[in-house]
DNA sequence: CATGAATGAGCCTTCATTCAT
DNA sequence: GATGAATGAAGGCTCATTCAT
């Protein structure tokens, strides 16, 4: 009994930054940077401001090291699309599939871009980070993709910045999610039908008239 | 110089309002609603604090005012495509080719899209105004487009939401726009091209393997 | 008809000063000098701030000329009494009397008391004038007539200070009145009876055990 | 000195309400309520103003705070006249004398009956509780005292709100002290006689003519 | 480590007063 | 005389941060 107590506070004890920067996240996403109290912070982990200082020296440092905390990279939320085997359009078509129910289910993710949005000019490290570890790789991979299937023939030849146009269409369901909120439903089965659709369609020769 | 002198007070108190507004824009801009300071407000425009109470009874409202202010409906900026003649993918592909302007030269457009995303949860009417003049035209102006080349024969009938699919390649400029500012530049003609290139091959019937 | 408006608009300008003095009553009553703004004064009187300052130099200046405005010298207010005949008794009574009516019917002296405690620190000279003009004369009146009764061995011979005691009751009255305002009715036969009925037996000869 | 470094934190704490209510009630009555500055009454105490919100919410709050620390039911205050014997003119007598130490010696009490008169419409409350505490008990004292009098035949039959007739001249006492504060001096022996001498008589059944 | 009292800089808002028209 | 735009000095209240316990 004593011994699990001491287990349990040791434990707490070590759980306490990560307890600070979940907590830290609900609350920026509620309120904003600069609208955000430490104190509600403090009060959502259930210790007071004081103990918020313990753990981080400013609220600054608590909102970047709270970015970070939220910021995987994009190689392990994708980890399972790296398995996949198949024709490039099946495997593009499963990526998509994967950023969707991502974009769906990790709000952590979404709420991150909502961050860069509103809070890049006042933290441009975010701004970077997020490029690199997230942007960046996800074009990276998309045009890779394309790459093959354009190479093996599956594929008809795509301009410069194709993968872009590839993905938007997950970045504006992402940015609707983000707008809308829960005030209006948007179909993740619809969105990603027509998504696929355009994209298959938009790498296929088309038929001669 | 002499312009500046012949303001009589009343010519002055007509475009106070305005100027107010444009200044808050700027400084709402700079940094957010909850870290704007309404001396700062005033100060662009070269007045006290006390003058922006004149016209604006709370921070808030002038906050909303502005936004009001910035939010021009979609169809008076899209105006001149009403005019284009020509193939469904023609008329579609210079609708496409305003937006890209637009994105690019109308700042207070693409700042109107942060706020909505930024401060959409402090000010809800906002997002609802947003997507009453913009999102909903928008969507029912490429939906009809479509309609239009899929009955005559042009484009291949495609699955719901595939409006949303087709513009979202310039929502995504737009976003990339926000997120990185000045610290990347992208090339419009090379979204351009990509984005028209991707659905006009997308709404064509592919060849037959 | 032109006569007669140029006439009224005289008059409207001749009145002014009184009007403003009047709404200034009704302001500061309803909340004190300091929370009165003169903006409200004016609104009341159908004019604007800038008006006031026609007028009156500061709130301050207009505070204290509302004061004089609405302090009549009690002679005036009980001149009526002076033409009494009767027995000294009679004519207490009929003093007494007299003073309920004016506390019952004359706002402007129940708020004139509220002022010189409410503001009399921050308005010294309306202590001094509130003396002057009222306290004084009454205590004067009150002790002329009780010398005059005792003189003519009507009333028994009294200590100092009596006639303060005389007149206690019906002080009493007028701040029970303006504490509680509305809030509790306060009879006025029936304070005006125990009061008569009071200070008539204590002008007495006990009679003897 | 030594004793101020004595004081712990925890120490410091407890007294730390009372000492701002001390300082608000001395800061409310030099000024009034809407003309004191929190920070005055910080100062008073040795604080900063945003020491008085770490215990009160609001000025609003620090003021009903104050009004109820200086509230000290009347019965508390009139305690010692309870162990009076004697004759029912005697004990009348006694608990007059009572009350005239209680408003020259009892500072703040007279401040409430100020407090109670000068700001009883912003805060409606005062007014009900100091009617509750203050003036109903005090009527109903001298009522059972005028009662048992009348009973054993040491007064004589009296009319309908007597009572209030009977504490009438103390009451002109106290607001007569409200009003010229140190500006004139008023003799407490010299009223109190007065006082004494009119309601004992006027409690006797007059000698036949 | 945790607490929470205290600080002090800061910001929104109010309002008496001025003055050009 | 009347107006009302503009000023600027306050004042209520907030909150990140510190530090003695």
């Amino acid at each position: 009994m004593d011994d699990q107590k001491k287990l349990t506070r040791a434990e707490q004890k070590a759980r306490r930054p990560v307890q600070i920067l979940d907590a830290a996240f609900e609350e920026f996403v509620e309120r904003g940077y600069v609208a955000t109290r430490v104190e509600d912070i403090a009060s959502r982990v259930g210790v007071t401001k004081g103990t918020i200082y313990v753990y981080f020296e400013t609220k600054e440092q608590l909102f970047e090291a709270m970015i970070r905390h939220i910021s995987v990279p994009l190689e392990e939320l994708l980890a399972s699309s790296n398995e996949i085997k198949g024709t490039a359009a099946e495997r593009l078509q499963k990526r998509i599939e994967l950023i969707y129910d991502l974009i769906i289910k990790d709000r952590k993710l979404r709420e991150l871009i909502r961050f860069v949005i509103a809070e890049g000019s006042r933290f441009p490290q975010i701004v970077d980070r997020h490029h690199d570890i997230f942007i960046d790789p996800l074009e990276r991979q998309m045009q890779s993709l394309l790459d093959e299937g354009i190479k093996n023939g599956e594929f008809r030849p795509t301009p410069a910045a194709f993968s872009d146009a590839v993905i938007a269409p997950a970045i504006a369901f992402l940015v609707f999610k983000l707008i809308f909120e829960d005030r209006r439903i948007l179909d993740r089965d619809t969105y990603l039908k027509a998504h696929v659709d355009l994209i298959l369609h938009g790498l296929c020769e088309p038929a001669p008239r």
